[in-house]
DNA sequence: GATATAAAAGATAATTTAGTCTTTTATTTA
DNA sequence: TAAATAAAAGACTAAATTATCTTTTATATC
């Protein structure tokens, strides 16, 4: 359903805007460790991100990645839209040509409500979803680690 | 979340299910029309599912792919084993190292549900799946293709 | 038995996704 | 202003997925 990227890119920004802020932003290299991902490869995906405004970052030494309030009012989904292209649920489970509510395939029950529910949640600004993950407990970089 | 391969799969089986038993075969062309599969592809596909016995067939004149009741005795999770190789179900969401029920990531409440629900209906047999179809309606061959 | 038919088998090609490596540019600090 | 640092940019490699094409084998019918 999401491609590598995607998932790689979706957990750099939140663990940014859980952890990093002007004063305290992190390299390729630390995000890479932290959350097990390819450093180089990392690099490449956080760059349009950057350009697209969904995070910031600066070069030079005390350079780094890092997350700003303004940053926040991007929404998971853009970061999706960033590094797939386009709109990724549109193909969907069975991928038949002409299905839908009214021409339900076997699973279609199933799998409709759990996309909406998903799509809500991903519609979320990155700040209400950070709000979320601290509410909830929610973790993305497990407490085994670091 | 499933390949291509293993979505073309499921929909030809399913179809031979629904429309084929000893007597009336299908080539691998006239299920490439139907579901809208390039031909080469399906036909690769659907050898191994002959060889596992989730499928018949026959080759020579009037030969082709059918659906036995014995062939019914196998599971939609079998179709997605016997393509994909294994357990497609492993690797979630957010691909994420450790997690699960007690380090939930942020979407955990809402795919664990809905992985188990449709584990569930893919251990379904392929005759109870197919009986489930007939009941409630469900399509895999639109109506307005043949 | 010869011929036609259709699956089985195998080799190959194209595309997408994943990952790596090198060079350039901006920024800080000494 | 020189050196160090880290992102940006770009070129490249590898692997998986998707798809095509060709040859062989089994079966039915004439
Ligand atoms: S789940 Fe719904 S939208 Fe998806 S393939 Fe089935 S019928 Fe189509
Ligand atoms: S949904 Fe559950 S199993 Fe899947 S990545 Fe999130 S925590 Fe892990």
């Amino acid at each position: 359903m999401l491609t590598n990227a995607s998932k790689y890119a979706i957990r750099s920004v939140l663990f940014l805007a859980q952890n990093s802020n002007i004063d305290k932003k992190y390299g390729a290299k630390y995000i890479a460790d932290e959350l097990d991902i390819p450093v180089h490869f990392i690099a490449k995906l956080l760059q349009p991100l950057v350009k697209k405004g969904i995070i910031s970052s600066l070069k030079g030494p005390n350079g780094g990645f890092y997350f700003t309030p303004d940053n926040g009012k991007f929404k998971v989904c853009d970061i999706i839209e960033v590094i797939e292209g386009k709109n990724i649920f549109d193909s969907c489970f069975l991928g038949l040509p002409k299905c839908g509510d009214s021409n339900p395939c076997p699973v279609h029950h199933i799998v409709a409500p759990f996309k909406s529910e998903l799509l809500k949640k991903f519609n979320m600004s990155l700040n209400e979803f950070k709000e979320d993950m601290d509410n909830l407990g929610t973790f993305l970089t497990l407490p085994t680690k670091k």
